[in-house]
DNA sequence: ATAAACTTTCATTAAATATTGAAAGTTTAA
DNA sequence: TTAAACTTTCAATATTTAATGAAAGTTTAT
């Protein structure tokens, strides 16, 4: 396979992988393309390559930076501004971790405690399920988060390498 | 609390969050719903709860049908089929991440082994920043994977357990 | 102060995704 | 064999989500 082919497919399948995971497409494919250049892209080159209106170049670009997945480069005598991304992976997994986490994770993980509190006869089997099930999945979702925490604070070898020895 | 707005609530969350992860909201609730209710339940009712349509409803359960995560029940006697879904949490997350990682995650580690293959200089950044790349993630997404086959075989406390203490 | 270079906004439009419900299909019992 | 009970399908519709692009806004150099 060339290397146009292969960044085309590359930049694809990222963009399906986001949207299957929840991450808009062209939020995806853009982070692909600029992960794979080695140089910093201006937003007119961005719009070229991925053929999207400036607009949506934009608004996409700032999505990434919140997600501090991107920064801005400025180039003295310049007046554009270049994006590139943070190339190593490790530290990518770990903002898209803590970035889910804070997002997502945590605030149903604050209103499943809540709902834990509630009252009732817990001879009534709709209480006793209702209760049990949340208890369990707050449980579970207590052990993910902590696990998160543990690897947004790891070097990858010691999380992946440590965790391979332990369960081989 | 009372019962009623607790398990409302707690419907509505599990469908906001399987719908920011990239499932559909419904098929969330759905899953919810049975998750929290003692008995197994008919079509009608999962319509009449979640004020679904028909077509909605049967499409929905067969595909949770298909996830692995609620099952039909027969009683004698009688011609209606009941669902209800499977209760133990690590049960469930270990099928998820089951059908995750089959559907979404190894095409994806597939095509990036092809990826990893692409011809061209070596002197070229275009070329060397791809290749580096891609390979990169590539080893990533295999250390993600085999951690799920782990997690997929592994009993909850033996998981989290094992890696709490090796991470505190 | 002005105008060129560049960025951002947001109402409109388009695309993707989910839902409906009536009709067709299937199963069971008499 | 038929009809009632129940399930499935799918074309049409509605909803949600994303993208466009022209206009407004901002910054910098002169």
């Amino acid at each position: 396979m060339e290397l146009p082919e292969a960044k085309q497919r590359f930049i694809e399948a990222w963009g399906k992988l986001g949207s299957e995971w929840g991450i808009n497409r062209t939020m995806a494919q853009v982070h692909a393309l600029l992960l794979i250049s080695p140089e910093a892209l201006t937003t007119e080159q961005v719009m070229e390559q991925l053929q999207i209106s400036r607009g949506n170049a934009n608004m996409t670009l700032r999505d990434l930076m919140n997600w501090g997945l991107i920064e801005k480069q400025h180039r003295s005598g310049e007046r554009k501004e270049y994006f590139f991304a943070e190339k190593d992976v490790w530290t990518i997994a770990r903002q898209v971790a803590k970035e889910r986490k804070r997002r997502e994770l945590e605030p149903v993980l604050k209103l499943l405690t809540q709902l834990q509190e509630v009252q009732g006869d817990a001879q009534d089997p709709e209480y006793a399920t209702f209760k049990t099930t949340v208890t369990d999945i707050n449980k579970l979702a207590g052990n993910v988060d902590k696990t998160l925490e543990t690897m947004l604070k790891a070097e990858e070898n010691w999380f992946f390498g440590s965790m391979f020895k332990l369960f081989k």
